[in-house]
DNA sequence: GAGTATTTCAAATGGTTGTTTAAAACAATT
DNA sequence: AATTGTTTTAAACAACCATTTGAAATACTC
């Protein structure tokens, strides 16, 4: 049994990079295969060999980049967990920042663009339902579980329906964030390679105060933010 | 001059329809002529007839919706800012309501459901770069200016560049809370017509909350926001 | 170094895309 | 009724799409 060839390797991991920039930049369907090998330099019928399908290509780059992402995720969600003392609830805004802060680092930075990997997860929000649907399947799920999770007992007082919303709107906030990319608002220049994390941080308070806001527990009108 | 035929506006708006319809459904890329002019029942010609190309179709579908939207927000930035006395800021809640819940009413409720019109707004989150941008120029640019002045009427503490992000996070929030409608949440069920405009104040909630936490006067857990 | 499994490659498959064309059908005016 | 301008139609256009094929090239084992 012959050992792998040695570039095979690195036709899979050029085809994979190409494949994020090309489906970051135009999403999955306005990406051709052509466009990809091409910037790849590769053979066009190496996506067929290497991957079944354009499909498949597109999971497995969003795999290979959410496996890691999830575990430093849920690694914090388990410190956090630990440093809070039992019956308190957990603080909300290091929740926030448990998801959302891990996107700045677990991208490879040596080549592309941490931006182009952060709108990259934004992108999962308009992919084709039945490609959304395995990726969660596959990446999502469990780790979406434990979260809610975790959501909960930071929000002992809210109703499951209640933790479901802002669950929802934690989650579409921050991907909205991530895919539009500070285009319409003059932000570009601010979301560069540097300033990623600082932008995630201003994200995390955001969305914080979002998930504090709509508490029933607070007298809601005015004084919104925290007791 | 001959007037124009009896059905000629009912080509064209049956293929608007259409349009909303597909656009929404599968995105830009992933709608073809022939998908939207079959749901029409028009021949495949007369997109180019009626509007000069796809992307026009795209264009003035956008623009038709967007049009009135706009002016309604407006409208009650107008009656808010008449409402609130002289040197005190805008109330943060109300304002954005008044960019938020007008989404509810806008929309020709007639023909295809709310949710669908709503979905609609956000899928601009996820059209090619070159679109956004020509759509941005028609239809947003001058909303956004006023509404850029409100938000700085309403935040008279924080910096520009400060309102600038706060002015992001709620676009982008909004826009991603529209286009994911509830997938992955399990809240498809609560997200049907009747229950939109009750999800768009929780959506309102929620931003408030977000723009609101971030005050650089308030005192920050760990005062990241500003010195 | 012969043999074998793996990887590349150019070419072609069958289908779809947005757009164009030129003739036909239509409505209104003269 | 003849003319005029508008709208619809079927057909064709050229370009591109994802995927398949089978042979050539490559790397590894024995």
């Amino acid at each position: 049994m012959p050992a792998p060839r040695k570039s095979a390797a690195s036709t899979r991991e050029r085809l994979l990079r190409a494949a994020e920039c090309c489906f970051t930049e135009h999403g999955y369907e306005g990406s051709s295969l052509r466009q990809i090998t091409q910037l790849a330099n590769v053979n066009l019928a190496a996506v067929n060999y290497h991957f079944s399908s354009k499909r498949e290509l597109w999971l497995e780059m969003m795999e290979r980049r959410l496996a890691p992402l999830n575990v430093e995720r849920v690694r914090r969600l388990e410190v956090l967990r630990a440093h809070t003392p039992a019956g308190q609830p957990l603080p909300l805004e290091q929740l926030c920042e448990a998801v959302i802060l891990p996107i700045a680092k677990a991208f490879d930075n040596r080549r592309g663009s941490c931006v182009t990997a952060a709108r990259m997860v934004g992108r999962a929000i308009s992919v084709p339902p039945s490609l959304s649907r395995e990726l969660n399947r596959r990446s999502l799920d469990q780790f979406w579980g434990i979260f809610r999770a975790s959501l909960r007992a930071a929000l002992p007082e809210s109703s499951p329906v209640e933790v479901d919303w802002k669950f929802y709107f934690l989650m579409s906030s921050m991907l909205g964030a991530l895919a539009w990319q500070g285009r319409q608002a003059g932000l570009e220049r601010q979301m560069k390679n540097e300033n990623l994390e600082p932008m995630l941080r201003r994200l995390s308070t955001f969305i914080a105060g979002g998930l504090q806001a709509s508490l029933p527990a607070e007298g809601k009108r005015k004084a919104k933010v925290r007791g």
